[in-house]
DNA sequence: AGTGGTCACTTGCATCATGCTAGTCGCCGA
DNA sequence: TCGGCGACTAGCATGATGCAAGTGACCACT
């Protein structure tokens, strides 16, 4: 069967993993972030069947993640760039790596972020912009927002901490 | 065919993908994040075929994202809960919904974070925690690290700066 | 004119994960 | 003993993906 849709669920974690949440597209998306541009580079990079390929650019430039542009006429080539909506991902992108390089790279971490200009090494975390604490479990709780129907707002009409499980072993 | 192994590609993007780019992984912790730990209550909270999330329960369990504990021997019944590997994706999803919020919410978001203890509203955003400052395209390079082998060390050898159309448009 | 090469795909077929429905197993309460 | 709940398992249909091969536009060389 079809997977299942997502994107009408109200819930902004799972539109974008409806957008997002297949096997390819944030690869692709990596690699664009990377800098490629071009069709057999992403193909040999990434070692993906270019039907495959085919589909997840043309879906990927649909959402509005990529924008396809003719930069030669004859002849006819294409490139893929990162829109400002791709560009937006950045954040999305750090906390994988980070991740990654956490839990998943038990020899130590293949690559590591720095500063472009200065070179050092930068460690992304993530905090409030307001008061510029950083969040983690327990510090961070999910209300109704102003989109939100009348029954997420009375299903959500208190607040639930994410991970609270950390701090408060039974609500009971 | 089987959906190819990232597992072994030397990229912590790679490998976190690996073990949760599919449909229902991060729907299931995001879920988890919220507190739900029963078996019916995913099921009937994602509408997810009860197989797929068995699969998918049993995954993360291996992966060591959840734990699967007794918490009543009779009748025999387990809970799911989010082990410390599975909390540290917080920040993941924190970046997942602003994202959602940013764009794929044009009637408002139907979610937003508030501070668990005073209810003011939060701003997710990505630093770095040494400077503080904010990340961006074009303010972060990958180069090789640590874990990096000969031949990444080669292709990493100036570091790729990421995002960096928005400002160089055209290296040549 | 013809031959070969590159790039960006498309086509066809096999397989695997997912969706759906239905059934199972242990246990409890009436 | 009967029904019900919780947590699954089983069987079948389908769409997404993998792989191999082919296509069409163009250029460079002979």
């Amino acid at each position: 069967m079809q997977r299942k849709s997502l994107a009408q669920v109200e819930c902004s974690i799972a539109r974008t993993l409806d957008q997002l949440g297949d096997a390819w597209s944030l690869m692709v998306l990596r690699d664009a972030f990377l800098g490629v541009r071009r069709f057999q580079d992403f193909e040999r990079r990434l070692t993906v069947a270019p039907s495959t390929l085919t589909r997840r650019l043309e879906a990927l430039v649909d959402q509005g993640f990529l924008s396809k542009q003719r930069y030669e006429d004859r002849p006819p080539r294409d490139e893929y760039a990162l829109t400002p909506k791709g560009l937006d991902l950045l954040p999305l992108f750090l906390a994988l790596a980070v991740f990654g390089n956490r839990w998943l790279a038990p020899d130590g971490a293949p690559m590591e972020c720095v500063d472009p200009k200065t070179g050092r090494k930068l460690e992304p975390a993530v905090i409030d912009r307001r008061t510029g604490r950083e969040l983690g479990p327990g510090d961070v709780a999910l209300r109704a927002g102003p989109g939100a129907s009348p029954e997420l707002k009375h299903a959500l009409r208190e607040p639930v901490v994410l991970g609270a499980q950390a701090g408060l072993e039974c609500a009971s």
